[in-house]
DNA sequence: TATGCACCCTGTAGCAGCTACAGGGTCAAG
DNA sequence: CTTGACCCTGTAGCTGCTACAGGGTGCATA
């Protein structure tokens, strides 16, 4: 009666093996099993995995998302827990957005240096071997 | 009279483990030993090293690093190649940081819909469930 | 009834790029 | 002669999946 797991993985545009490791890792709770020992999906299981989904393609990670379903079970809870996941979460990005428009300033420097020629003295490859060409602290980490 | 693994790392800010695996994946040649069987490594060790990790901070992944140093090895040769390399990694930077961007709104226009309160009628819980409140198309990969 | 085919099952290994042990050996100083 | 800092190999772990291998199920068709 209740959805097999690839009826389950398409209808929430996920494969059929990750919806099995969301389930190894207790992600997804989980499903019954029919007689076949083929798993069994209720309507709750597939909103739960449309929140897992929606979560991942904005970035979260799992444990992130294991909390954001933690707290979402319990309605009356104050949501300062939901925001501060959310709000890391953000600011990790914005870091991450920083810290990529670094490398690009510099791989752009370089590669505009570059007027052709033999790799003998391309500035790509002179830049790469001596960070002291470098212009701006690409992050060391 | 050559270096000893940890003098190397210490001098690339690398971590002697991670010395090791370059010389796993034969990112590293393969060091002198010493009579006590440690690695002895040359000046060109330290640069190739600092070439590697700069790349790496630079963002390019191991098997672009592979033909960069195959390339800085052959002077003679048309850099059109190691540009190739540089612009596709630039342009996989730039797609990144697009992507980043577009969870930066989402993220931001969540939260912003957040005015406190119960996780019951969480702003951010209800979009995470139903990816109808979202306005723009966040990557589906 | 047989057979084919699409789907399901479990278990395990692989990806990138390290990092972190465990369980041992080497070497110089005190 | 012992202590401590370093080195060695080998292997397992991290994240979030993905991709098999080697089998079973269930339904339609010949």
């Amino acid at each position: 009666m209740g959805l097999k797991i690839g009826e389950l993985a398409k209808a929430t545009g996920t494969k059929v093996e990750t919806v099995r490791y969301y389930e190894r890792i207790g992600l997804l709770p989980e499903a019954e099993r029919t007689s076949g020992n083929y798993r069994s999906y209720a309507p709750a299981h597939l909103d739960q995995l449309n929140f897992i989904r929606h979560a991942r393609r904005l970035g979260f990670d799992i444990a992130d998302i294991r909390s954001l379903l933690d707290l979402a079970d319990q309605p009356e809870r104050d949501c300062a827990e939901v925001d501060r996941i959310a709000s890391g979460h953000l600011r990790a990005v914005e870091d991450k957005i920083a810290r990529l428009a670094l490398l690009r300033e510099e791989l752009n420097r370089m590669i505009g240096q570059c007027r052709g020629g033999s790799v003998g003295n391309c500035r790509i490859i002179e830049t790469l071997a001596d960070h002291g060409l470098c212009e701006s602290d690409h992050g060391s980490d």
